[in-house]
DNA sequence: TCACGTCTCTACCATTTGGTAGACAAATCT
DNA sequence: AGATTTGTCTACCAAATGGTAGAGACGTGA
């Protein structure tokens, strides 16, 4: 691989189609499209739709890393304050990329094979995010409950939130700037008191 | 009509299929083939593929509604109880028809005409939820904040919860009938801390 | 008995899908 | 210059897809 460009300008392509209209429905003919290149181009660089699926998801994972590593060393020692970051950091690329999120929930409907291809890349934070909430429970700085359990409401929550704008919209949300920015504001209160030790 | 023992068979297993594998990705002959017919028949009784999946959203909308119904006026004067049915009762589908639930997530996957079918079904329900919730914060009995969002919010959490066992186990979560329970608890716990009010 | 409506089927069809084979041009190396 | 590597393409292909046309089995009412 001398000129990498096609390949990526195809990776960041065939992301925002997955993400946002989930990766069974999408084609290579659609992707290819998409960047302007023939099919066979596409299978040039991804020797398979199973091999560029892959592809794409180390891609989401690479980039939702940067994002939560960031978030998770910035802020001070407060626990609320440092997950009310990470909740930000996971709902920027929201606002700025909405095929992430989309992508991640994707796993669901994936086979096993890739499923466990994006766990292993994700496993470490997520082992990082657990044991955080454990210590700072068992120091009494947020509510005691089940640690894993919460990182996946959490996750639930935020990716839900941010991957559902048309469930939003059925709730009578708009869909703009404005919006987005209460909805963030609701996300973070709702998070601070879902979280608050009693 | 006279026998529709077909068609519901086939709106059933369209329903579990859809829900589980993603709209998008199961086939007419998919069906036909869990049912044990051919996809001529499935034609027969859906003029077609389209109409079959509004076949489904709306036989996908009753059950959901029913539920939530029943339980809205299920318990008590106290907003937190109330809530609190509620979210079991949309939690239970997870254990007895997983698919129900995610097959409403797939919304955002559906073409404008589909959405709106579903929107159009469930929107009563929806503007129910949110009159409640306005009406209880103006007294007191729940956390102020933006009563729209907050149902959104409800719903991702929930739904997240229960469509997606899969993130759950990359949490570490074990999918058997004991961390079911579990997860049910930790949902109920973590809604009602969100809803305290302050 | 016969005509008719109901229901499921076989036989096709055009289009789309993931994938292979190999032509061709441009760049790079010897 | 000649040979080779790199990248994109055209030309195909077999399988799967949503859908049409219509045959045939079955029961029911006249």
């Amino acid at each position: 691989m001398v000129n990498g460009s096609t390949r990526i300008r195809i990776l960041d392509t065939a992301l925002d189609l997955f993400g946002t209209r989930g990766v069974g429905t999408v084609s290579l003919d659609d992707i290819a499209d998409a960047v302007g290149i023939r099919k066979q181009t596409v299978l040039y660089w991804f020797k398979s739709r199973s091999g560029l699926i892959d592809a794409v998801l180390d891609h989401a994972a690479d980039e939702l890393l940067v994002v939560v590593e960031a978030a998770i060393r910035s802020r001070g020692d407060e626990p609320l304050d440092r997950v009310d970051a990470v909740v930000c950091a996971v709902f920027r690329p929201v606002v700025r990329r909405p095929a992430l999120l989309g992508l991640i929930r994707e796993v669901t409907r994936l086979d096993e094979s890739h499923i466990n291809h994006l766990r292993g890349r994700l496993s470490v934070v997520v082992e990082r995010c657990v044991s955080y909430l454990t210590s700072e429970m068992e120091k009494g700085r947020l509510r005691t409950c089940d640690p894993m359990v919460l990182a996946g409401l959490l996750y639930s929550t935020v990716s839900g939130t941010g991957t559902e704008p048309i469930v939003l919209e059925t709730f009578g949300w708009e869909p703009n700037a404005a919006g987005l920015r209460q909805v963030r504001r609701e996300l973070r209160g709702f998070v601070r008191a879902a979280l608050q030790p009693n």
